[in-house]
DNA sequence: GTGCATGATTATTT
DNA sequence: AAATAATCATGCAC
């Protein structure tokens, strides 16, 4: 309460550090012949100082009560809202509307689309399949790899919403400060409603910019993050041996045409897990290739021709009976043995 | 690290 | 539009 020295000499240095209401900090300050008068004078006028302040605050907010209470005050203070809604209105009037950003839309669209802003687990996994039959049809066997993959959404969505959420409760209570201020302020000065509201519309604006980085910077981790991932060329997986087999199968039993209708390309990718563009390329490179150094695939070329020749004793021996449990990888080989290994 | 295998892509041909 | 040929980029064994 006595101790506000900084109002009294301009001896700030040492004044702030120390105690400068001591005896000893006073005479040396000031000279100090008759310190004691002196010291007693700079109380006094500290007291003084102090209680101005508390004196003048009360009186203010006694004035200010008087005011309030004052009989003409709603009138006058209806008259002053009045004017300045007009000004205010014929000021900023024209620019109240404000359109739905076509790039935030974008964003969300997007952010919906991928599974991030939409509904919980469920939404989610459903989207990341969608986004790898989007990318291409990388194989849905890949399992490890789409676990992979919607872990990291799920981080990513998890960030998000985090995020999301923070901002929006810094929203909420920054709105409400603001509102509580002005609605405060408006007992003493002339606030409408309505310049509250535009005052809540711009915080939201901010605060929606704020999101929308968000937005943009979660979007760019979620494209990384399937270019990482979904990019079939990037991150190529072979295929695996069953499903090898299954083309090799066809393919050197259809060796004097190795070139799969549509239909049976269809078959060979559900026989697969894979698509059909996939068979497609499939077959493009194995004729390729195989024509290209056909000496180097005879072993496999015989291999393969041996094991449908006997595949297609057993169907014709055993009648009916297409499927031997000894060979699980022979599903469907009957297809026409009209094999012509060169 | 290197080299080959392999799935995907791209440009060209049919 | 499909096939081919060349090429890319990765997977994988060594």
């Amino acid at each position: 309460m006595d101790e506000q020295p900084r109002l009294m000499h301009s001896h700030t240095g040492v004044g702030m550090a120390g105690h400068p209401g001591l005896p000893q900090h006073m005479q040396e300050g000031t000279g100090g012949t008759d310190g004691d008068g002196r010291k007693q004078d700079i109380g006094d006028i500290l007291q003084q100082i102090m209680t101005i302040t508390d004196q003048s605050l009360d009186e203010a907010q006694a004035r200010k009560h008087a005011l309030n209470c004052h009989r003409m005050k709603p009138a006058l203070f209806n008259v002053l809202c009045e004017i300045k809604e007009k000004t205010v209105l014929s000021i900023r009037g024209a620019q109240e509307e404000e359109p739905p950003d076509p790039q935030l839309m974008r964003l969300d669209n997007m952010l919906l689309a991928e599974g991030v802003s939409g509904p919980e687990k469920g939404g989610g996994s459903a989207a990341a399949a969608a986004a790898a039959a989007a990318s291409g049809g990388a194989g849905p066997d890949n399992s490890a790899e789409h676990s992979d993959y919607r872990a990291k959404l799920t981080q990513i969505r998890q960030i998000y919403h985090t995020e999301l959420e923070k901002y929006e409760q810094a929203c909420n209570e920054f709105t409400t400060h603001v509102m509580n201020l002005l609605r405060e302020q408006s007992r003493t000065r002339p606030i409408s409603p309505k310049e509250i509201e535009r005052m809540v519309n711009i915080i939201h604006r901010k605060f929606s910019s704020i999101q929308m980085q968000l937005k943009q910077s979660t979007c760019e981790a979620v494209m990384i993050l399937r270019s990482r991932f979904l990019d079939a060329r990037r991150k190529r997986r072979n295929f695996n041996k069953q499903a090898t087999e299954i083309l090799n199968e066809y393919f050197y039993s259809h060796l004097s045409n190795p070139y799969p209708s549509e239909e049976a390309k269809e078959e060979l990718a559900k026989k697969c897990a894979i698509t059909v563009a996939q068979v497609s390329n499939w077959f493009g490179n194995k004729r390729i290739r195989y024509k290209k150094n056909i000496g180097k695939f005879q072993e496999e070329a015989n291999m393969y021709a041996a094991r449908t020749a006997v595949n297609a004793a057993n169907a014709s021996s055993h009648g009916s009976q297409a499927n031997s449990p000894s060979t699980p990888n022979s599903a469907g080989t009957c297809l026409s043995p009209d094999n012509a290994p060169l």
